[in-house]
DNA sequence: CCTTAACTTCACAAAATTCTGAAAGAAGCG
DNA sequence: CGCTTCTTTCAGAATTTTGTGAAGTTAAGG
């Protein structure tokens, strides 16, 4: 289908998925800008796009896809790259790393983790609310450990059924 | 330490940690009010408070707890109990059940899953956009089976180490 | 160095959200 | 049936978030 000379992806297409999947990832909250760079660059062919193309295939500001691409890039959902030898920047999606983005709401885990052993504490834990603290507290830690793992069996069946990305 | 008569919770400490724990939920993405109304249920010693005790505790107007409330029941993060032979309205946490609402965001999930295999056939499951959709659709399914097995030992794990809610 | 291309930051306008008071709506109880 | 108590709905004020244009910053290329 991928013809040597042209791509034959017609952009409307392309533009439907985008603004679709975007609407999904939003409903699920992720800020609008963010969700749209993302999807963009996940239905990308090489899973690159510079900054210019993002902002003219979104009809975006150099501000908007700044600002979408910094949130991206601190939830590790994007890497960045500089292009070498030139000023611009290219934003790559990459699979494994936003796989692990995904799951890893590990400091957001710990952060509640952190606040449910200070409410156990402070409640008491033979209270009937410190008891409830404290079975909430174990469940996010059991959650952490497992998520663990069955990244470790994702990768092991991803390999198996894909081979190497 | 809780006495017959009267508790000895101090209400001070009680909201500390209410505010503390529903910050880190609003950070999560929870919206404010629905985050105040789950930590003061969590943080309560019977898992039950009506909707006068929310207000006066959170210090909010009685729209806002109704409010809250259904955007926690719609979520499945709380149950709404009608107090036989009144017309107070009790809201609960029940142990299980919101454990299962926070893994469970398979309707989310599932509408993510869709507009994926609409990708893969629209963009052409042998262009290399398309093959990284499949991985991604790939991943989400996988995960959706693996959250379901989980659960499961998470079930087997508390009841061993808590007994039975 | 100076020019220029590319990205970032900032202040503000626009839009969306959130919470409230007020009014309306149910449901028990006499 | 009407009174009373509790909850929900609704319109609007206040706050927050979002995206832009414009100025600022960095670095390549002459």
């Amino acid at each position: 289908m991928a013809e040597p000379g042209g791509p034959v992806r017609d952009p409307e297409t392309v533009s439907r998925f985008v603004e679709h999947f975007a609407a999904q990832l939003v409903e699920a909250g992720l800020p609008r800008m963010p969700a749209r760079v993302f999807a963009a660059l996940l239905a990308s062919d090489t899973g690159v796009l510079t900054s210019a193309e993002l902002g003219e295939q979104l009809k975006i500001s150099p501000a908007a896809v700044s600002g979408a691409v910094r949130y991206l890039a601190q939830q590790h959902m994007v890497s960045r790259e500089r292009e070498p030898g030139s000023r611009r920047e290219r934003y790559r999606v990459h699979g494994d790393q936003w796989y692990e983005a995904l799951t890893n709401r590990e400091a957001v885990i710990r952060r509640w983790e952190d606040a449910l052993r200070e409410g156990v504490t402070s409640l008491g834990a033979d209270t009937p609310a410190g008891r409830r603290l404290a079975e909430t507290l174990a469940f996010f830690e059991f959650v952490e450990k497992e998520v663990q793992t069955m990244m470790e069996r994702w990768r092991a069946y991803r390999e198996e059924r894909f081979g190497r990305g």
